[in-house]
DNA sequence: AATTCGGGGAA
DNA sequence: TTCCCAGAATT
């Protein structure tokens, strides 16, 4: 896959469209609050909540998150309870967790101040080659364009790039192209104009404007060829998992609750504790200690009838008025049913947590104040907001 | 090269 | 429903 396969500007052409890019940008580009600043430390900020994730979203995030942790030592010093406040509710939670490791580097083996060039950019956690090219170009004004789904969607369209844009190969393309048009004198601008070109006007699936502004620039607008690109193959669908969560109480009126540890999704978050339901199916022959789980939950009986049939969980249902849900609750890769069951305090129930889980650290029962300031994922929400409703 | 990490907005 | 979003780390 050879660049001039697709690129045949002159360096003419060249500067016409960094002229045009940024006679646009200048007059349309958003006003978000992290283009106010030139503090790298929160352009670092803004463009790690900015990964996979849309900019509406991360206005609000953003401004908490600079007010409560407003410099790099700020984070480096934070608690993880704060770090998973700060975050909850946002997604992908490795991203601060990364983020707060870059800082005690950065603290560490660079005095306090962020790098300057790609190249060291990149060795920080939670740094990848998009996000790096974006710090160094925006707040250090080096010449490396940071290559997002927006350029990639644009680049695609203004040279009718067939390619699978999720392909190595391609991304290479991206870039030797990119690295061409990219304007020296005002590389973050470039790159900004780029990405606001591609939300405002190149959008997936919106019409363009008349007139579009890149038209001279555009082969897919002169072919009328813009829906074809980029080109992307289909994502593997994700697996269903059932989940039941319980909502015990205790006699002191606390919840137990657990926060996730790592190797689990939701890693730092706390939820109730859950078991995964896909295994019932199976427990009757398993060992004694999920026997005794079910013989909690449903009588011997209907686990012995259970326990070889498919669609036990709807036959739980039928049977345990008490069982609420499901909540559906989908991850990139994983679609979670989560059943939700109350279970009042006794010996038998701490037999049975005793017996299901080792009870270490990571469980505590707590009250409803206590319970708020903990810092939950939007799967722990819904499940408030349905045992809310029941009680 | 493929998979694993959340959650929401929009068509 | 499906796609996409200012992707990176891990396998």
């Amino acid at each position: 896959m050879d660049i001039n396969e697709y690129f045949d500007w002159s360096p003419e052409k060249i500067q016409d469209f960094r002229d045009c890019l940024l006679a646009w940008y200048d007059q349309n580009g958003r006003d978000l609050p992290w283009r106010r600043t030139s503090d790298p430390y929160a352009i670092w900020v803004s463009e790690v909540m900015l990964q996979q994730t849309q900019v509406d979203t991360v206005i609000d995030y953003y401004q908490r998150f600079m007010q409560a942790l407003p410099t790099v030592q700020a984070l480096a010093q934070a608690p993880q309870e704060q770090l998973m406040s700060l975050w909850q509710g946002l997604g992908y939670y490795s991203r601060v967790r990364n983020m707060q490791q870059a800082a005690k580097t950065v603290m560490s083996e660079y005095q306090g101040q962020m790098p300057k060039t790609l190249k060291e950019l990149l060795t920080l956690k939670g740094i990848g080659p998009y996000t790096g090219a974006a710090i160094a170009s925006i707040a250090f004004n080096q010449v490396e364009p940071a290559i997002d789904g927006n350029l990639m969607r644009v680049t695609a369209r203004l040279f009718e790039i067939d390619q699978d844009i999720q392909k190595t190969a391609t991304k290479r393309l991206f870039k030797e192209i990119l690295d061409q048009l990219i304007d020296p004198n005002r590389p973050g601008d470039f790159n900004q104009a780029l990405m606001d070109m591609g939300a405002l006007v190149m959008t997936p699936s919106n019409p363009y404007p008349n007139p579009h502004p890149l038209a001279d620039f555009d082969r897919s607008f002169q072919h009328k060829t813009s829906q074809l690109y980029p080109v992307k193959l289909k994502k593997t669908k994700q697996k269903q998992e059932l989940k039941l969560a319980l909502y015990l109480v205790n006699e002191k009126g606390q919840m137990l609750v657990r926060q996730h540890q790592t190797g689990e999704l939701l890693q730092g978050l706390w939820h109730f504790p859950m078991l995964n339901l896909n295994d019932i199916a199976t427990l009757n022959q398993s060992t004694a200690i999920k026997g005794l789980a079910l013989q909690q939950f449903f009588s011997q009986d209907q686990v012995a009838e259970w326990s070889n049939e498919a669609g036990i969980l709807d036959k739980a249902k039928l049977l345990l008025e008490s069982v609420q849900g499901p909540i559906k609750h989908v991850f990139s890769h994983r679609i979670w049913q989560v059943y939700l069951l109350p279970v009042v305090y006794s010996k038998q129930s701490e037999k049975l947590l005793e017996a299901l889980w080792l009870m270490d650290d990571s469980f505590r029962f707590v009250n409803e104040t206590t319970y708020a300031q903990l810092a939950t994922s939007t799967l722990q929400k819904k499940l408030d907001r349905i045992r809310m409703k029941e009680d």
